[in-house]
RNA sequence: GCCGGGGUAGCUCAACGGUAGAGCAAUCGCUUCGUAAGCGAUAGGUUGAGGGUUCGAAUCCCUUCCCCGGCUCCA
């Protein structure tokens, strides 16, 4: 037996502890399934973040009420402590046994094994097509949950046969299952499909369409200022902001190649006098066409075009998801036009600026990831060799200098160039893609980019794009799952909220209002004749970040009762240090209370 | 687009072949109150839409739209 395939847990949380004690997990379940639901078949079942999957080809339609019996089974067979053995089999040996049982998909599987060493793995009476990394029996598997059932089509082919998916999670100890439930329940909350709607910020409606976003006031109010200070920034660092149309001509789309690679993400044709029109999926042609309408010098570039561009693009029904995942969306999208020395500096420019989104935001952690292409396939790509090692390693060399540490993933760029991917990492440790900053050494090409060099001879800039929220509406989204609707001072809304107790106060009240507006704040007055405790309860469900009470004795006193959001009181302030704590809050950008 | 699950009042849900209902929200009155829900009354629905079966449909069947969990794709 290759003792290697067993995991010996030295670390139960090591990445490969816990994925034996998933894998073998998985095992469980479909030895479970299999005795539970005759007549189904096993695919294959990998341990995934988090937990593991098993796709199963069964007749019987699995629910959620299928869990409990199953997972009561999985424990029996976990309490048999079985142990794992591995079994080297030749090719003939396997495909005799699966074949036997009527496992096709394992047999069509083997057919791609033929050349490899082949291992089957049992515990108990259950045997599959495995190559290992298992615990040593099924004592250690205790702490897991089905979780939930879902379509897949065998091997990601939407051409195959569509599989039942049944998705679990399992852990080395019961508080960190326990803890892993929380975090799911926690995310469920956070859900800014729910919290969207629930705090008036935005909306989807069905008269209108699927994925078309309406922005409320509220949400408006936050947009605008993720707006104002993107764009304030922009200009800072050197970029100019341009405005585009949302439709084009189709001719515009040939010569991009757009209506070739992206057609079936398109909206159009529209037809117009005689000519077609159609929606732009993306703003990159139209800050070509800028570029190209006068002839520039080495002596103009850098040139930096930023737009909020608004595009459309068709995704199929299923893909929609909230604001994660829309058809019409505007990106923070620039475009760098620049000389090959420049490359590096603009890249670095990039990659600072994205680093200053993520900590005005208040994410601490991200994941970067470089793609490049794969050299042996570069009948695949647009370019030259040496642009895309040039180009690649400008990309590193700015993220090694820096010291962030990135995964370089070879094959996965797109066909016109290398690019740097950045994902969020959430308050609840969610990754989300983001910012990107990216080659593209096709269109250039395509619209014959020129400009004259200080040789006297024209040549190609090279062209770089560059989005750092992504999409507004997934960022926004982002942001109001990371703060579950409790926006920092700076973004909220609704920033103070008066609270009067009597209608005695509702004269000064108003006064405060206007003086707190005067500041710059925004600001709410709740005068309606509710009690205290009741207006308190709403104004805390609407996240407000400061609420102001207002009754007789601060009237008397001449002083203001605060009350944050996290529930803390401060009596006795005077309106003037509010003021100052708050304007200073609101300028720092502090994602929470500044008020110790 | 595909597989599965759903759509009942603004929200959360009940009724599952026999008169569509509750809580919260809303509106109107009363209450003038000190840190997360005062009291009462009223109103609110072509049960997503269209068609069919039936004496009778929210409930069963068909079509369609939208939503949810995934797959594929992606900002």
């Amino acid at each position: 037996m290759p003792a290697t395939d067993i995991v010996h847990v030295t670390d139960p949380n090591s990445q490969e502890a816990l994925d034996a004690l998933r894998h073998s997990c998985a095992h469980l379940m479909a030895q479970a399934v299999q005795e539970l639901f005759p007549g189904t078949k096993i695919t294959i079942g990998p341990a995934i973040e988090n937990g593991f999957y098993y796709d199963f080809d069964s007749p019987h339609r699995f629910s959620e009420a299928d869990f409990l019996p199953i997972e009561k089974r999985m424990l029996q067979i976990a309490e048999g402590n079985h142990p794992f053995v591995g079994k080297e089999v030749s090719y003939e040996e396997s495909k005799a046994y699966w074949s036997g049982r009527g496992e096709n998909y394992k047999v069509e599987l083997l057919e791609g094994f033929k050349d490899q060493k082949l291992t089957h793995y049992t515990h108990s009476t259950f045997t599959d097509l495995c190559r290992g990394g298992h615990t040593p029996s099924t004592k250690a598997i205790r702490h897991f949950k089905l979780l939930s059932v879902a379509g897949a089509y065998w091997r990601g082919d939407e051409k195959n046969a569509m599989l039942q998916r049944i998705y679990a999670t399992a852990w080395p100890a019961k508080d960190q299952l326990s803890a892993h439930l929380k975090m799911l329940e926690e995310a469920k909350k956070r859900d800014h499909r729910k919290i969207g709607p629930a705090l008036d910020l935005f909306s989807i409606q069905e008269l209108a369409g699927p994925g078309l976003i309406f922005w409320h006031p509220k949400g408006g109010r936050v947009r605008l200022i993720m707006e104002d200070w993107l764009r304030a920034e922009a200009l800072k660092r050197g970029y100019d902001m341009v405005y585009t149309p949302h439709i084009a001509n189709a001719d515009l789309w040939h010569t991009s190649g757009h209506t070739s690679f992206y057609r079936q993400n398109m909206f159009g044709e529209i037809e117009v006098e005689k000519a077609d029109y159609m929606l732009k999926p993306m703003n990159c042609p139209f800050h070509i066409l800028i570029y190209r309408s006068s002839l520039r010098s080495y002596k103009d570039l850098p040139l930096r075009y930023a737009e909020l561009g608004t595009v459309y693009r068709y995704e199929r029904s299923g893909v929609l998801h909230g604001l994660m995942r829309v058809r019409g969306f505007t990106q923070d999208d620039a475009h760098i036009f620049c000389t090959p020395d420049q490359i590096e500096s603009e890249v670095s420019g990039c990659v600072d600026f994205a680093l200053e989104v993520f900590k005005t935001y208040g994410f601490e952690k991200y994941a970067m990831e470089v793609s490049t292409w794969d050299p042996e396939k570069s009948g695949d790509y647009s370019g030259e060799a040496a642009e895309w090692e040039r180009a690649t390693s400008a990309l590193e060399s700015v993220l090694n200098r820096r010291g962030i540490p990135y995964k370089l993933c070879k094959g996965e760029a797109a066909f016109y160039g290398p690019k740097i991917d950045m994902k969020l990492i959430d308050a609840i440790g969610r990754p989300w893609q983001l910012s990107t900053v990216q080659f593209d050494f096709n269109l250039p090409k395509k619209f014959d980019l020129e400009f004259v060099g200080n040789d006297g001879e024209r040549h190609r800039p090279l062209m770089v794009h560059r989005a750092l929220y992504g999409s507004v509406e997934r960022f926004f989204g982002i942001l109001v799952e990371h703060y579950a609707g409790a926006f920092p001072l700076w973004l909220a809304p609704v920033q103070v909220k008066i609270l009067t107790l009597t209608d005695a106060q509702i004269g000064l009240a108003e006064e405060l209002k206007k003086t707190f507006e005067a500041a710059g704040l925004r600001v709410e007055l709740d005068a309606r004749p509710e009690k205290i405790g009741h207006k308190i309860r709403e104004t805390a469900l609407e996240k407000v970040p400061y609420m102001v009470l207002l009754g007789p004795k601060d009237v008397e006193s001449g002083t203001l009762a605060v009350r944050l959001r996290d529930g803390r009181q401060k009596n006795g302030v005077t309106a003037e240090e509010f003021l100052r704590r708050l304007t200073e809050e609101v300028s720092t950008k502090k994602t929470a209370s500044s008020w110790e």
